[in-house]
DNA sequence: CGTTTATATATCAATCTGATACTATGCATC
DNA sequence: GATGCATAGTATCAGATTGATATATAAACG
């Protein structure tokens, strides 16, 4: 499944224009499958060139022109095979982590900051959610909701990780602890 | 940060091959931050070209020779500049989750075979954490062992949410349900 | 008055993904 | 005895994605 297939999924809720995909990515997506106007406007651009899509020009005054796109059957059709995989992946991408397995190269100070930074990321995570499922949520169905739960529940299970095993990290308090005893 | 930084910090524990990172990539690092060859050995070629690693050629009878790399010097410099992001990002992609979000547009069956076989690739990941912890952990530092502990909490909250909230998206067991009281 | 934010389009270089190509050995399967 | 697959090793390529940038106008902020 690429950035095309969620386009036409998001379509099935009304027309939008690639503007409003973006806002759309960022407000409930962000969390699990981010795009930008690099693969947005493209993915459109491709859908409507294969007849999955179809736009009306809606001129407007000062702004330049919407484009508003909407599903036609054959892109339905064309959701459902993308929908259609029977073990989607869900992968991880962590800078994050992947600094962390070479905490031995840092300063206790960088660890504590990057781990600080972790948390209040993972705060705004959380509020986005918590925001979606109190306003962003009103009529949607149980699939959103699902996957905002898990959103949450996972957040919360990286927060309590990394405040639970943070101490972990910190080599030379250890030793100015042994010194400090002995 | 990308696949360049982390082929360097792996060539920390001593000289290997791109066949070599590969392996460390699929065993310990696989479970969040991937890298195919495709990314691994052009990696490899920039960081020799700017002087950050340098190769020994390796001949070996039948197979191709070994192209063995260690770090320089100006490699260690670069490394400690790639790991300096104070807010390294942390990311998922996450076809599984998109599919979920429209899971109006599937089948019960459908759904319920995608929830198995994510809960199988958790039940795989959570062994080759284990697996990682118990024999490839040998003389490491705390950043594996706090990022392997890392997977292993998430992967086991990802797979109790799934089980306690996949009833959640069965909406026509609802109606039959209803439909057999009533 | 200058800066940021919002509305809207779109492109581009750098990077990453996943598949494939090439060579050679060994091991199992039909 | 052939066929396929795993392992060991290199490498490339088309297609997708990222993140920044370009273009244009208007409103709001300080």
């Amino acid at each position: 499944m690429d950035v095309k297939t969620v386009c036409l999924g998001m379509l099935t809720d009304g027309p939008a224009s690639g503007y409003d995909l973006k806002k759309r990515f960022e407000s409930s997506f962000g969390h699990f499958f981010q795009a930008g106007y690099g693969s947005i406007y493209p993915a459109l651009a491709t859908l409507a060139r294969n007849g999955h899509v179809e736009y009306e020009l809606m001129p407007q005054d000062g702004k330049p022109d919407r484009k508003v796109y909407q599903l036609t059957p054959s892109g339905r059709e064309e959701l459902l095979r993308g929908l259609a995989d029977e073990n989607p992946s869900h992968k991880i991408r962590s800078e994050f982590l992947a600094t962390m397995w070479f905490a031995d190269l840092l300063s206790d100070e960088q660890i504590d900051t990057v781990l600080e930074n972790r948390l209040a990321e993972i705060e705004k995570t959380v509020q986005a959610i918590d925001w979606f499922m109190e306003c962003g949520c009103s009529g949607a169905n149980e699939g959103p909701r699902f996957v905002a739960g898990f959103g949450k529940h996972v957040a919360e299970a990286i927060r309590s990780y990394i405040e639970e095993n943070r101490d972990m990290l910190k080599k030379r308090s250890d030793s100015a602890r042994k010194s400090a005893v002995g």
